[in-house]
DNA sequence: ACACACTTACTTACAAGTCAGTAAGTGTGT
DNA sequence: ACACACTTACTGACTTGTAAGTAAGTGTGT
């Protein structure tokens, strides 16, 4: 009786909100300037001021969509994950030996994206520091991802050492992750995508010599 | 004739400044805080305040000692070169192939001193930052390092093809880069002297085959 | 041996700026 | 009519750096 709100169209309990025509796009232009921002910042020296600004708003309307600039980081994180190319864990679609060449071939593509790079590199730097908003993302990314290239180089390898494979898929994320850094600091000293190639060549071939 | 100062004791031109006795320990009281502080927060977020209270002193008083935030990082940067038991690239006094074992010997080491391990991990992510001030720092440290462990890889290997090698060690600095990372993320994940040691072996095989 | 000149090593207080977050109001789409 | 998408205006917490003052040390001439 209390809960007499008539035909509202079913929502009784929830509190949905609707969201404008627009909203969406703007949401997404104020993430897009989170990874510009953070990216060439960082995390703390970012200020929400420049990416609302990028975004064409005050600090204080980027706050009114994501509640703190905490919540900020993470919708960012996950938007990224969710939609740009590089999203490297989440299409664990991809069978066996196709996904090494997608690793390499996302390796080539981030190249191109020097933002984006920059981005990670910083903010994975930052998020091992004690209670950084970034630090469970990161874990659970490197975790998901080790486990997923362990199975495949068991898969493509034939070797069935747990050990061997987990090592091996830590080094070469650890490759991956290294190299972008050197990279970022010196774009010509190294060429990524060749090397990177080159280390699972050697990481798979010692590995089926070994079963 | 004007210049007619009298017999003022030879000490004309110079200004020289003695320290005075406690004056080293201090400054190294100041460098150990500062290492804990960036290392447990990063540079941008460390203040200079908390610095100076571990240091047992007032920030006013690490300026009067540094000059700036800046020129504290630096010295900082530079002491641990100079001091800490890991400065892999300053001793470039150590032959071939006792440097590669040198190497993972400091690996072995870092994983007792998760402090430092954090303080250049945070800082070498912050330091692809556009204008960062240890940006200069980790670029020289990475040039320095690659070419000191290409130069041992050929000596090791016997292989003289230049891109190898330089390959080969980027992805040897990228591999205890990256893993370091992951270790402070989820330290019982990856046992990292094992993992370089093993890459080290396979570098050192697939280049000696090559040759 | 001792006072004088000067430096070093700080401290307290403050200036000037930046930052995230809040409260309250305005306009616009549905 | 009303919620949503903001803006303007502001607060309070923190920042680095500076200024000015003080106590203690160092060195030199006599």
């Amino acid at each position: 009786m209390a809960d007499t709100a008539p035909a509202r169209t079913a929502a009784a309990a929830d509190r949905v909100r609707k969201p404008q025509a627009r909203t969406a796009e703007r949401r997404e232009a104020i993430l897009k300037a989170a990874m510009d921002v953070f990216g060439a910042n960082g995390y703390h020296k970012g200020a929400l001021a420049e990416v609302a600004e990028q975004a064409g708003m005050t600090h204080a309307g980027v706050l009114h969509h994501f509640g703190s600039k905490e919540g900020l980081l993470v919708a960012m994180l996950k938007y990224r994950d969710g939609n740009e190319v590089a999203g490297v864990p989440a299409r664990a679609q991809t069978e066996g030996p196709a996904f090494l060449q997608h690793l390499v071939d996302t390796v080539e593509e981030n190249t191109h994206r020097r933002g984006v790079v920059q981005a990670f590199a910083v903010l994975s730097g930052e998020s091992v520091t004690d209670g950084h908003p970034a630090h469970d993302y990161f874990q659970d990314r490197t975790s998901v991802l080790r486990a997923k290239i362990a199975g495949v180089l068991g898969e493509v390898s034939g070797n069935r050492d747990e050990r061997s494979l987990a090592d091996a898929a830590s080094a070469l994320i650890a490759i991956m992750d290294g190299l972008q850094v050197q990279w970022l600091l010196e774009p010509d000293a190294v060429e990524m995508p060749r090397i990177v190639a080159a280390t699972i060549d050697r990481l798979v071939a010692d590995l089926t010599a070994a079963a």
